[in-house]
DNA sequence: CTACTCAATGTAAGCGCTTACAAAATATCG
DNA sequence: CGATATTTTGTAAGCGCTTACATTGAGTAG
């Protein structure tokens, strides 16, 4: 693997002039950029990022903790980020923390070991007061899908009291007023903001809430179809559901219909995100747009304009507002 | 941020002292190690990745070049390679080709920039030649879902041709006789294998081939729509198909919902891949099952033996062999 | 022709580590 | 107890770059 100092030999320059070139800051006589460059190409030479790294201080790269490498919102969020990252020259970084304290902090720890020169974090188990101090080191940090008092600058969140709110506007609108709810763990900020939404709307609607209309499941498949077999012994009659999230409410079609419930005619329901798969399914999954693909472009610019002055062709905005995606499993009553 | 050289003042020790302890290797006293260990806590010091590897020639990351940050196949296999490798203490940096020559071309050349110590590429659009040159270089590289020739040591590959019999083999077994197919691109050498071996099923049952019975999608949902409306006409009482992936079968079923065909007692409907979201469709999708978990370990426990010294706990195999997934899309006749 | 600019290039000191090799400290043994 | 083997520690030379500063060499004005 050649290295600077080859190609300076062979162009018969200084170290500190291919760099020059490699770099293309300083100015340099279009003879000897010629010449440089005609040695680097027939030694194929290839900088060493990492030497780069070390003697610049600067990585280009932003390191993105996601929760899981796989699944539908991961996946758009990482998709998002290294999209409009790697338009701009930086590369990503990905790491993934499994919503586990430990290992989120690890990867972080990670992420800040390779020098990264920022950090886009999807992190659901570390503690508020980490953040903190990690936004107040020296790296720059933005936060995703999750508020911290004192950090608001920092965090890209939609607002799911408000995203809550409509899924269960929507099924009252359409005439529903037994509406079930299974949630996410209520220990994370969104599934409790969500919920909240859902007691709000009743409330509104002068629909009193019942504990026993809601199931606490943990946002995958499986504890959809407990919930619903869950909530079929709590809070018989329901006539809508909703979810949390598209996983738990693509369980919980699968539950119903084995419990011989036809969608949407003897239950509807919503779920939340508009993952990509909610309009794969059978029926095709009414739900909130939760717009991880904006606050993923909205992040990445964020960077982009903090870390490498690179202006957001955008106007940076930290809230974001989730809508009703009207497809085929609400059904009025 | 501190460095070496604080903590070996802390320490009251040399540089190489507190390299030594920090990575574990050569003999250090008790007493010293439990000085530096000290110093380095009370410091908070955190070696810079960076600077490790240029000194050590090591990074400790193996790049990992996928198609696309998004979707099933490449969730399935990041997690997998990711779990494995960091299990023993090794990064992965994951880039992304998008099936573009010039793309995955430059996300390779990323990852060797980035030093990493080995490449796993799922590379579709890259060149055969340019693969073998990688493989010839320094930089140990494997292959995901990709047989080259000459380089079978370095590639792990799913059967696609068996893939392909199997699927069509199980609907023959339910009494099909009229068999369409919807195929990937076949310029990609995994969607001709497939069509290859439905080909193969569809002769050893004395069934002859008719080109009117193909459609060939690009992989994409939204093809197998296409398909599924283009086989209507070109093809019409067909009462099986076959897809080359499940996402053209989730694609397939909805066209053929809207159609007014019921699945599976007017249409049978097989996928390719097994993917997660194929068990969440309604009904559940009968498919072939793409070992793509095992594929990425192997690819995984391949670089951790050839490059790290750490034996695989399981023989290294290249050729995995799929199986049918039955579950509830393949009506019998 | 000399003095002075200013652009183009070179020199060399790091960046924070690892690691041969050398030196010092300690243990072993007759 | 001294000589030798062995363990522990230190010294210093890189790893491949960037970059402040120094130098060179034209070009320009007087």
């Amino acid at each position: 693997m050649a290295t600077i100092y080859q190609v300076s030999e062979a162009a018969g320059v200084s170290l500190a002039t291919v760099s020059r070139v490699m770099n293309g800051n300083a100015k340099v006589s279009e003879r000897t950029r010629k010449k440089v460059e005609s040695a680097m190409a027939s030694l194929g030479y290839q900088p060493n990022a990492i030497a780069q790294s070390l003697a610049s201080n600067r990585t280009n790269s932003v390191g993105l903790l996601v929760s899981e490498l796989h699944g539908s919102y991961f996946g758009d969020l990482m998709s998002t980020v290294e999209n409009v990252l790697k338009r701009n020259g930086k590369h990503v970084i990905i790491t993934a923390g499994h919503v586990d304290e430990k290992r989120e902090h690890e990867a972080i720890e990670f992420l800040k070991s390779r020098r990264c020169d920022a950090l886009i974090l999807h992190a659901e188990a570390v503690s508020d007061d980490y953040l903190k101090k990690l936004v107040n080191s020296k790296v720059p940090v933005v936060v995703i899908n999750r508020k911290v008092d004192e950090l608001e600058q920092n965090c890209f969140v939609v607002d799911n009291v408000k995203g809550g709110y409509l899924a269960t506007k929507a099924a009252i609108d359409a005439g529903h007023k037994n509406i079930a709810y299974i949630s996410g763990p209520l220990f994370k900020k969104d599934a409790s903001d969500r919920l909240a939404g859902h007691k709000k709307a009743l409330e509104e609607a002068g629909l009193t809430f019942d504990s026993n209309s809601t199931f606490e499941g943990d946002f995958h498949e499986s504890s959809g179809q407990e919930g619903m077999q869950h909530l079929q012994a709590t809070f018989p009659d329901f006539t809508a559901l909703v979810c949390a999230n598209d996983e738990m409410a693509s369980g919980a079609m699968t539950a119903a219909r084995e419990a011989g419930f036809d969608i949407p005619s003897k239950l509807s329901i919503v779920g939340f995100d508009n993952v990509l798969f909610s309009r794969y399914l059978y029926p095709k999954l009414t739900t909130i747009n939760n717009p991880i693909h904006a606050m993923g472009e909205m992040a990445a610019h964020w960077v982009l304009e903090h870390v490498y002055d690179i202006k957001s062709p955008v106007p940076i905005e930290h809230l974001f507002v989730p809508e009703v995606v009207d497809r085929d499993t609400l059904g009025t009553l």
